[in-house]
DNA sequence: CTGAATCCTTGATCTGGATCAAGGTCATTT
DNA sequence: AAATGACCTTGATCCAGATCAAGGATTCAG
């Protein structure tokens, strides 16, 4: 049970239970990868090739603007996913990083074979719809507070939200997701820290 | 094909194509809303019942914030999906409102009809998972943009992507969406104009 | 053990965009 | 034809957060 592919499975159960075939097909059309810290799961002018699923470590998904500024657009934990939608469907090359921000261990699946997974067993189209209808709700709040709250207010919900994270991923990368900078953000932590 | 259902099925048929009974189930299981202008289709406090699409007119959607500031989160014109996802599947109560801005008939599809669907037509798992992956991938590049860009780069970047939303909604609420004042935006455009 | 990254902090200053206030133009209602 | 309200603009002032600059604390590679 310790395999990562068994863990993936034990995901997907958590939304429609698959049957014995479609957990084979899933563990064939899977393949495990080790990253070490620092590693890149894609770089911006690469095509996206796989879907990830995080069984151990921490990822970051960016973007890097025109100045050479890092923009943090997603983070992915233990039982997350993490993949450029955009330029995994399409197949075109994408302006986004994925980097390992501690050792990883990830479950890939490549293109092609998440078209067999769907075709041949639609219960995936299910469940990737599902999970997809999460991450969206998640993104669609995250843009609202982006727009209606301080800097402060979303740290504050960060840390609340996400202990783990704040926990395990260096500020830098926490100020970059919220959009402030590192200074503004350790003002923030020194503010609420002691409101002496 | 001038029957708002009618214009549905074709908008599916631009992903998976339906069939006949696909199509059969669809209208069965669906019905057309007229709106007039200033009309909701969902408020806050209520679960929101429909997914919708638009098939003639223009909504918003958006959040009222604790000093009663409204937050545009989405639009949606002809052939575009609108719903609250996270209120519609778990049927609890939304904190958005959905509002026409212009007399509009959309068609809806309510919870209950939708799970139908899915069951019995598993292609609905498919096309909507399609449809919510493109919107999630929209939303990511805007929410990249919102921490990488200043106002003026995105209200430039709205104008050209949305020339159509440009042109049919009140500035007020173009700058609602990009997250900054209706003063403000007044005067990107006074100064984008001449720039003499 | 030592130099060099990383990461965090703090100060001084600057600015994009907010806020407050007022006036102007239409369109819709009565 | 007023009158209300929706929408846009412009000015004056203010502030949240950026920028620039420097120093300290860890961690890590050689």
């Amino acid at each position: 049970m310790t395999d990562p592919q068994d863990v993936l499975c034990a995901h997907f159960d958590r939304y429609l239970a698959l049957d014995e075939a479609e957990r084979t097909a899933l563990k064939e059309r899977s393949r495990v990868r080790r990253l070490k810290r620092r590693g890149f799961l894609l770089q911006e002018g690469e095509v996206c090739r796989s879907y990830a699923y995080v069984v151990e470590g921490c990822l970051r998904m960016y973007e890097m603007d025109a100045k050479g500024v890092e923009h943090n657009l997603q983070f992915a934990l233990e039982n997350e996913w993490i993949v450029d939608i955009g330029s995994f469907h399409a197949e075109k090359p994408s302006s986004l990083f994925i980097e390992a921000l501690e050792p990883s261990v990830v479950v890939c699946i490549e293109h092609a074979d998440l078209l067999q997974l769907y075709t041949e067993h639609p219960k995936f189209d299910r469940n990737f719809r599902v999970i997809i209808e999460d991450q969206f709700v998640e993104l669609q709040q995250r843009m609202l507070r982006r727009n209606a709250s301080s800097a402060e207010q979303r740290y504050a919900h960060f840390v609340e939200q996400h202990p783990e994270l704040a926990a395990r991923v260096p500020n830098v990368h926490i100020a970059s997701y919220l959009g402030v900078t590192p200074e503004f953000l350790s003002r923030l932590r020194a503010k609420t820290a002691r409101p002496s």
